[in-house]
DNA sequence: AAATATTTTTAGACTTGTCTAAAAATAAAT
DNA sequence: ATTTATTTTTAGACAAGTCTAAAAATATTT
């Protein structure tokens, strides 16, 4: 058993993000963004992981996860979006409260927690922000997700997932009834700056690129 | 807001523990001990400790803690017995399964989660060894403990808590039917090791003096 | 009260993870 | 192809927490 700290495994789940994104090696800088800390601690982390094998690190050429970094995060994602469904479902936290418990959560060591916990759930299949749950076996099923942006006026979506976590923006949606199940039609999009004129339950509002941008869709 | 490590953590809860047994200042080998841990690094984290104003700590004179460090430690001990309730109850862990989960889960920080998980649990007042639970503002009730080895003869008592945590004693309980709620009559004591001959539910068993020392009764 | 034993603290070193500043390597531009 | 700009790594320092060994304080014994 291979034991690893809560800043290493931040650290997979970030290349994991990433590279999930934009295929091919991760760069230093790019990962030191993510983890909002310097390229030279991201240098030193990346030695750290090289040297447990969970990563595969060539100096100046970016990183990628090894097949074992890779199961690791994973599985670390699962825990992650497990304990979400778990905070929201059971504890009646709302979706934009969940992130950072989720993060301390998700580190909790031991055996089978996850498992039974999944279990406890039902074997959610999509988190709270409709992110896809991997199974025990590090499966998932890939989310509906056509972004508002690419509708055409005229077209009609339920909303499957969000693809910004934050609290503010996620708020912002409650305000406009905006949930995941919703359905959203695209009445119109403003042609200066692409914000999206919509129809949400009977009534119309004017939703911002950016919201556009973070809201993935089912076509009906 | 005050910040703290989990290493701390558990030492604010190590110092309230031996305090509780044993009332008056803690000393540093004592709670070098409880913590598996050498007298310097006791001595290192006190002055940290203290700095913090979570303990009250005089060289060479032992530690008491703060009534800031009292109402953290008392915190914590809420969030670590919430927890194995929520292990056992709903997840389905063994009691001699949860107290390393909870022993993370406990150090999990955010608002309202512990209150949450209370008000989710239906406000239990016992953790899955007996325990007793302190609430919201710290307080609790004291759990009914005469120890086994204190009963007469022909005295008979219910089950209400047990004072070793560790899986090989609990596991020898399940395998004697005995759990919290259970009847035990004291039938003998051999003379000179004091263990216990009982009877659980009809059948006759012999406990061995620390076995006996480790339950806690409620006298019928 | 002096000698001995125990407890506690200090000193110095190590690990993980962080930082800033400087050096080295790579990429882009002329 | 050389200069310039960007990215990445190294070097050295710091904090939290650990350790062992030695020094200092307290307690116990004679």
């Amino acid at each position: 058993m291979l034991l690893t700290t809560s800043a290493e495994e931040n650290y997979l789940k970030a290349i994991f993000k990433i590279s999930e994104k934009d295929p091919g090696p991760v760069l230093t800088n790019a990962l030191a963004t993510a983890m909002g800390t310097s390229a030279a601690s991201a240098t030193d982390m990346l030695k750290r992981l090289s040297e447990k094998q969970l990563v595969a690190y060539e100096k100046y050429r970016g990183v990628t996860l090894t097949p074992e970094g890779n199961r690791l995060a994973t599985s670390l994602i699962r825990k992650h979006r497990l304990w979400e469904v778990f905070l929201v479902e059971k504890l009646g936290f709302a979706w934009d409260e969940v992130h950072d418990f989720a993060e301390q959560l998700e580190h909790v060591q031991g055996d089978n927690l996850t498992d039974r916990l999944d279990e406890y759930l039902n074997h959610p299949r999509f988190d709270p922000h409709g992110d896809p749950i991997p199974d025990a076996q590090g499966r998932w099923i890939r989310r509906p997700q056509v972004r508002l942006t690419t509708l055409s006026p005229g077209q009609k979506g339920i909303v499957t997932g969000v693809d910004d976590h934050t609290s503010p923006f996620l708020q912002y949606l409650d305000e406009l009834g905006i949930a995941l199940g919703v359905a959203i039609e695209l009445l119109d999009r403003t042609a200066y700056d692409q914000s999206s004129k919509v129809r949400i339950s009977g009534k119309e509002y004017t939703l911002s690129e950016k919201a556009s941008q973070n809201l993935f869709l089912r076509l009906e």
